[in-house]
DNA sequence: TTGTAGGCGTTATCAT
DNA sequence: ATGATAACGCCTACAA
């Protein structure tokens, strides 16, 4: 009973069952194709011997993997600490569960994404926050699998899902100044190169003329110091905020790019004995589940996370499948969610203008 | 110009190029056995065709795919609701991008866990929340890749990474009762089968045995009918609490075995006129990290997760490496976290036993 | 330093 | 209904 080490292959049921390897195939594939009794003896023969089909080795005959990759430019340990990362990729794993595929996570590989996607196994790519100024950009569109992009700045021609970014911003904005403010803080959500020109049509790049367009029509100005990027964490969210105050700014208003990222700045103001929203007002983006739990209940721009990752699958599975897709790049809604975390600016702010 | 639609192979680089297909495969594995300048030439004539080396048939070559799998017994959809869930696959993504592997999701494939492993192109798994009672164990077990399981019942002899769960949950437990508090709520977390025991080793069995320690110690037991299950995620804590209220429950206290059941019982309680702690006490379990952010911040048992994922992969990839690993069993510690969802009970209900 | 040839394990094609 | 054989694309002894 003693199993040899090497693996079973399909030879060796083959041989054991005295038929062909392509019956055994058949058995497994093809049931109806052989004799009756035929599959379910050549089954019994594999399963006494251990013998499972070898996943590599169909994909190479078969020329497909059954897989999608979710295609990330951060480390995914980074990604997944913002909570709206996890929402995303529910929404992706269901569209791809729904359709049988599996799912890989494709982040750089020893600092490269494009080695990370070369050794990648998939049919293809959602691509989540991939900027056209990413330095293997070129690299990965020669790789010449489909993909989808999200929040992401892209050739015109590839399939892509986004929001209205630049409205739900706006918006943010204006429930701002409605209430009164005029000292805003912004809280980006770029990387480091420290004077590195956002692209013009980057999520964050979006949703600063957003901010910018619904501050505008009260007749208020952001200058550059009032914009504070980092990553898109609660605990940078956090260090920005800090940031921001030791360098002099007293905002009675702070516009997140994202939930956690206000999350951490609402964390930074209580413990630097500030109020929200009495003391200063916080808007968040995203709506992530989160955000109507925490302390206060967190005013907000609602997206549909979840469905953008489903739509992106669709999208992408549409163009794996060879189908010409009716709609190439998708807009979602966006919408301001008032909560609690804000309100009128302190009285005794009012007349000051946009610094500390 | 017009490219072939065929995908170019190592062949075809080689015929461009003037050599074997052996120098073409070390101009890019094994540049070093080259002669000088001759792997850069093959690399040109490569990029100038868009070759990029095949990883499927490279894998089926090297026989390593150079990718780990999270296998998880429920649908990736519904394991990313439960916050703990994304912070346990930044640990695993952590440890796996530092080692150079590659992430693969392996959740049920069209109803069977055993067949998405059979098609996952990995090197071994991290398996979470894995029963020894589930219907496809035998299948998982003979799959025969490496695997190691985490908060999952198994045979002894799998290496597992586990908590102190029972210490946690009596710490838990004990919090409770000496802030007076006799009447408690369980909120577990064990899927469906109504009538199905839970194995004695479950993370539910173990969380509910310190649970019941901690207040046998105090005299109180806990009947049947003060344990209601759902999933780990908010919503579903939302609908237990319901549940148990709309049943007659009056608990002064709650002990939820995940932060999330916890934050949706809250919210249960706020919507039923309930104010925490005042009126109810939680205690959740996990400590994510949002947990701190909540309204009122929630006291829980902290458990490293994030340190668990890494731990995991670890663990794995000594095993593919075929290292005797000296440790095949971790338990990481677990420890109260008070913070400000506990009290003592209302006054006019101390004379109460267990029941509303 | 470079080339030849065989193997990795499966599915597809085309007979019989 | 079943079988022989050729892909699939790469890696790697081993030979030159």
């Amino acid at each position: 009973m003693v199993q040899s080490r090497r693996r079973p292959t399909i030879a060796d049921v083959a041989e054991r069952a005295g038929v062909s390897k392509t019956s055994v195939s058949f058995a497994f594939n093809k049931p109806h194709r052989l004799g009756p009794g035929t599959a379910e003896r050549i089954r019994g023969v594999a399963a006494s011997i251990g013998y499972r089909p070898h996943p590599v080795a169909r994909m190479l005959s078969e020329r497909r993997t059954g897989t999608i990759g979710v295609l990330t430019p951060q480390a995914l340990a980074i990604m997944f600490e913002n909570p709206f990362f996890g929402a995303f990729s529910a929404g992706v794993s269901a569209a791809a569960e729904e359709s049988g595929y599996a799912l890989q996570l494709v982040s750089p590989l020893r600092g490269s994404l494009a080695r990370a996607i070369g050794r990648a196994t998939v049919d293809g790519f959602v691509a989540i926050g991939l900027s056209s100024d990413h330095p293997e950009v070129e690299e990965i569109r020669r790789a010449g699998l489909p993909m989808v992009v999200v929040d992401s700045t892209w050739l015109p021609d590839r399939p892509a899902i986004d929001v209205d970014d630049e409205k739900g911003s706006r918006e943010a904005a204006e429930h701002l100044t409605a209430l009164g403010h005029r000292r805003v803080l912004v809280l980006g959500i770029e990387a480091p190169p420290p004077d590195h020109v956002p692209h013009p049509d980057s999520v964050m790049s979006r949703r600063l003329r957003g901010y910018r367009a619904g501050l505008a029509a009260a007749g208020i100005e952001l200058a550059d110091d009032q914009i504070v990027s980092g990553s898109a964490t609660i605990e940078s969210g956090r260090a920005c905020f800090v940031r921001a105050w030791k360098a002099g700014l007293r905002p009675t208003a702070v516009l997140a790019m994202s939930d956690a990222i206000a999350i951490g700045a609402m964390r930074a103001m209580r413990d630097l004995g500030l109020e929200v929203p009495t003391d200063v007002s916080v808007v968040g983006f995203d709506d992530i589940e989160i955000a109507q739990y925490v302390d206060p209940p967190l005013t907000t721009v609602h997206q549909p996370v979840r469905l953008k990752g489903e739509e992106a699958v669709r999208l992408l599975l549409a163009v794996i499948d060879g189908q010409e897709p009716t709609e190439t790049h998708a807009t979602l809604a966006t919408k301001l969610v008032v909560r609690e975390s804000t309100a009128p600016p302190p009285r005794s702010a009012a007349a000051h203008d946009g610094r500390g």
